[in-house]
DNA sequence: ACATGTAATGTTATATTATATCGTTACTGC
DNA sequence: GCAGTAACGATATAATATAACATTACATGT
């Protein structure tokens, strides 16, 4: 009863930030963890589901907090770290590593980097996809020889609201 | 005596990664230092000079032992932070995100956005310019009303030779 | 030189983030 | 059910970073 009848459409707008409902998305890695093979357990959904239900970056020990509250059985931050790696393997969380916090990823489906957008007024988290930037990092890593694994784009600033608020 | 008799020049090599030298290096952060009437003390230049000498990622806990050895003076970690601080606002060392290390930068002289290609391999990291990418996240800020203050690019993988002696 | 204000550093304690280690439970395939 | 493996639990501790307050060093005016 856990999988849904129909398997969620993934989303196609490359740029559709905050237009994704959580229960959906959830439901979205719950299926291609089915299709992947690999077993999204108890923890790692509630984990998913309140970094979506948040929808802004979570520290490991805020979950860690939350999931008390949630159930009132005490998770160690061992356990919540080995969530967060899975679902950080499996692409529906990203690392936001100026901020040591996790977001949710709006399309795991789609094999892309999230560059991040971190307002300092409201900690807000704006996930953007930008193939022009994946393709000048891979041309400027292909120059240097070197072998990307993993890359990590992320811009601090003021998101519109915070910085009218703040200028006004 | 500590000043050079005469001014040092920049580079004006944007691709130079690896090419100069330390006490030049550390002499340019002098002068810019007494353009723009900053204070760069013992303590902060001393840092410096450590991080050019290592010319790789150093951790701040990493900077205090060396600062121990040096001198047998214990230095605290608020110190080095505070140090690490001021040479970061100064743009003569970066932050590392995804290390928590720090590295010296090349052109201080320059107002550019570091881009650091790390090897898990050896642990070097190298730091190169790209304007093109930072006008596409220009771009891409613009487009969301952000306005962005600190910029992070990095990307993990293998340099050309660790990845090759891991091939072989 | 001396007083005064400010910037930098020192010191202690502690907060925050992350991992090592080992024991237990739960799921999978036979 | 049983063996093997993956996931989770529990405890301790490592690694990174900052808060709070004391002290020292440096610049400026007198």
């Amino acid at each position: 009863m856990t999988e849904p009848a129909a398997r969620p459409r993934p989303c196609t707008d490359p740029d559709c930030r905050g237009r994704h409902s959580p229960r959906e998305r959830v439901a979205l890695a719950v299926s291609i963890c089915g299709e992947r093979g690999e077993r999204m357990t108890e923890l790692r959904r509630r984990v998913l589901e309140l970094l979506w239900a948040r929808g802004r970056p979570m520290g490991a020990y805020e979950l860690i907090e939350a999931l008390k509250l949630e159930s009132s059985r005490r998770v160690g931050p061992p356990t919540v770290y080995r969530a967060l790696e899975f679902l950080t393997a499996q692409g529906f969380v990203s690392r936001i590593e100026s901020l040591n916090a996790y977001m949710p990823c709006a399309h795991p489906e789609r094999d892309h980097d999230c560059l991040f957008f971190i307002c300092s007024g409201c900690r807000a988290s704006v996930e953007l996809e930008d193939p022009r930037i994946e393709g000048l990092l891979a041309e400027d890593a292909a120059a240097l020889g070197f072998v990307a694994t993993r890359r990590t784009v992320e811009v601090e600033g003021m998101c519109a609201r915070c910085a009218e608020a703040g200028a006004a």
